[in-house]
DNA sequence: CGAGATGTTGATGGGCCTCAATAGTCGTGG
DNA sequence: CCACGACTATTGAGGCCCATCAACATCTCG
């Protein structure tokens, strides 16, 4: 179970309307008036050290949760120890649709770094439902996007060989940063090797071993976790996917 | 885009109230009163023959639609020709949520035989859930069991080998055929091998050998698509995994 | 500095894809 | 009723992609 998290009231800094990730986050689409309304239930922030848990499978649903600063991984375990990554998810990303279905979260989410997150009590988000029809609007917005995300992986997985994949990976990543105003041929991969491996159902030396082959093509070059994109036209060719979604 | 869709207007067997599906459907969950005001707004039942596309990607998103008969499956396309499919849906499954990030489908629906479907537009949709609650409770619900199902399929792709793949397959399907009272040991496959070794990622070569594999061990029996489990314990041995998730 | 975590590179084998041929099934029409 | 072709499914042979094992290099941090 969650313990040791580190929860503080509101503070001033925890207004949505000034908060530098109001486009793409849950106010997206708020009317000012519903704004307001809305970020006087955001009661809480949540603050993680890297590796601490935000949830694991079975907890209880207790509220829906935005990324402010740092990321969080998500993954699924079986019962041979094995594991699989769902995703990253960064700054203005929202977490905790895998407890819908029964009011139990089906999946794990560990924090990458430390990282602050802001906390929607679900008791206040279905009220607020009820009075706020942009919130509803943006929920299902939201909604679909992961589920878009999620189609987008699972052909990735189930189509593409090795470098395809990380080919596919890296444009979505770049599309994901120029998204949020940062460079989209220059960037940090937030995760580490063993981890982004995972995530696209390979093994580490495998993926080790595709990053070395795109250097080679001069498509990109990699230096401990800095991508630079060297070839975009190249790089998509390789990908054989338009950049339409957002990354997953 | 949809075209020779034969929509007819609501009739006496367009009934939620009345419809055996109620419990597995939408309108599980919804009191008696929310039910009939439901009711009212699904107005139209949908027919599609065989083959016959639902919607494709890009189209508008324009209703969220129900099995009530018959068969669905979605896929995604890429520019290469490749497809994957993402789910085969039966009666009491939703289908379009693939359309709510920005209203506009992200994947092909097609009927795998003939279908009907009913329909909520989605103007219906919204002010339906201006006024009942149950319904925002049971759509969170239906999206949440989506993103499991995704997640599943994500692990069955990224983690498993052939084998074990087509045994999780197997106990989804027989679990859920057992919570719509049909029997869990004995069922037909609904889809061609060709779609099912699509979705699970495999060549169709492989997963007739697959096949051949559980039945030489005296797991299964199958003959053409009806399937028998002989051994529940050994293919749950092969799975690793409980049968706790709905069938994606 | 030393230990553990992280990442790279090489050698080897196996799981699964590909290609090809055959068999079985279904729908259609003579 | 059966013949025919199209579709669906099975089975075999060969080869490649990638997982595995192992060794080494680099980085992080107490």
């Amino acid at each position: 179970m969650v313990t040791n998290i580190s929860h503080q009231g509101k503070g001033s800094s925890n207004s949505c309307s000034h908060c530098n990730l109001k486009k793409i986050c849950f106010p997206h689409g708020l009317s000012a008036s519903e704004l307001s309304t809305f970020e006087s239930s955001v009661d809480q922030t949540v603050k993680l050290q890297k590796k601490q848990k935000l949830y694991s499978r079975g907890d209880t649903l207790k509220s829906v949760y935005a990324i402010k600063a740092g990321s969080i991984k998500t993954y699924l375990s079986t019962s041979k120890g094995q594991s699989q990554v769902l995703g990253f998810h960064m700054p203005g990303d929202l977490l905790g649709f895998d407890g819908f279905a029964d009011d139990t979260h089906s999946s794990d989410a560990v924090a990458m770094e430390d990282t602050i997150l802001c906390e929607l009590p679900l008791a206040n988000f279905e009220n607020l439902c009820e009075v706020l029809p942009g919130l509803r609007k943006v929920m299902m917005q939201q909604v679909g996007s992961e589920i878009n995300r999620h189609h987008s992986l699972v052909l990735t997985l189930g189509q593409m060989q090795t470098e395809e994949r990380l080919a596919t990976f890296l444009l979505r990543l770049s599309c994901y940063y120029q998204k949020r105003g940062f460079s989209c041929v220059q960037f940090n991969l937030p995760m580490p090797r063993h981890d982004l491996a995972n995530f696209l159902g390979m093994a580490p030396e495998t993926l080790s071993r595709m990053f070395a082959k795109l250097e080679k093509q001069q498509v990109i070059s990699i230096q401990r976790r800095e991508v630079t994109i060297l070839d975009m036209d190249g790089l998509l060719n390789l990908s054989h996917e338009m950049c339409t979604h957002d990354v997953a």
